[in-house]
DNA sequence: GTGTGCATGTAATGAGTTACATGATTAC
DNA sequence: GTAATCATGTAACTCATTACATGCACAC
């Protein structure tokens, strides 16, 4: 039985303060629209919306639209409380664990190119975030202009997208000037 | 009792083949040196040792400098052949999980002020990483001139570096743009 | 009628941290 | 002598993922 510590508590009132939708859609939306910084695994939502109703911090609308028995979860007055109470609490820094890194790092046991096949698929897979990012940035702009989202939170939302597009920039730039370092390694030693 | 998924097993077999040491040194030698994009904790690398110590992977070898009674670990043929194995296996992508980015996802209900003061910190945190990137730089070049670290490593080392260099400068940029967007936003509503 | 996706959960497992517990050694 | 640091471990707990289990509804 985990208890919960509220990161994934904030991840899931947030989520159903946007609009309320099912459990299931839930799982969707944080996949979705919040999964270039944020996951939440599948088995961690619906415990938590249990406890959350508990609380008194959601609540049951059962099917008003969507398929019969679905039931859609909504977030309560003092649901709302207590996401800016949680969102008002200090950040916990993460613990790294860059698992590109430490291959490199110890790149004189793994080899050359081997390190250099890992920086060029790191390189695209930051190159296909990018594009990503692209097509995230035409979608909310729609969703602006069609009055489903307000431009306050298109705002704050943004800001996410460029925090990764930053990201990914860099990461492109690292990676090929990395690459220019490893191919000029070889001058020296092995055939 | 904790299975080791191999993670821990990487960090601990590459440290001691650099240098072969105690698990007290062992424990700081990756905080200091691997934790910009490392870490590990205290209660993971004794049970680690003891587990690649069963498998023939690290041998104790009592007490030949430093103090009596403490043992350093170094690592055996076998131990050098399972780390090279280990660092070919294919990373497993990290769940994303930015508590920053979620705060300013939900950045209405948090507010304005409270938004730009996390994104001041966050500024604040990555200068200082750049400053503390320099440091080691420059120490790294005092131990190759010293003959204590091959050119070949300080490669691979300096690769980190630069990621994390990279990073740091992206998140600073990122953080002047977005504070300066938030500036704007105060335009229509609130007094 | 049947497969695909919606929908809701539980159980087992694992990874990793924190806190606890203990003692030896060196510096002052 | 005593405090700080070196040194080695264990136990409990938390957080989180994966796999399992189940059933309905809608499209075809």
């Amino acid at each position: 039985m985990p208890r919960r510590k509220g990161r994934t508590e904030v991840a899931v009132l947030g989520a159903l303060s946007v609009s309320p939708m099912t459990g299931y859609a839930l799982r969707n939306a944080i996949r979705d629209v919040l999964g270039h910084f944020w996951s939440e695994s599948f088995g961690q939502i619906y415990p938590t919306l249990n406890t959350l109703e508990d609380q008194g911090h959601v609540s049951r609308a059962s099917s008003e639209a969507g398929r019969t028995g679905a039931t859609h979860f909504e977030v309560t007055p003092t649901g709302l409380s207590r996401l800016k109470e949680l969102l008002g609490e200090p950040i916990e820094p993460p613990r790294p664990r860059n698992g590109l890194l430490l291959r490199l790092f110890f790149g004189r046991h793994l080899g050359r190119s081997a390190c250099m096949s890992l920086l060029e698929a790191a390189r695209d897979e930051a190159q296909a975030r990018l594009t990503g990012f692209e097509a995230i940035r035409a979608e909310m702009a729609t969703e602006v202009a069609a009055g489903l989202t307000s431009e306050v939170d298109q705002t704050y939302w943004t800001l996410t997208i460029s925090a990764g597009e930053h990201a990914a920039r860099a990461t492109i730039a690292w990676a090929d000037e990395s690459l220019q370092t490893l191919q000029k390694l070889d001058g020296e030693a092995r055939p």
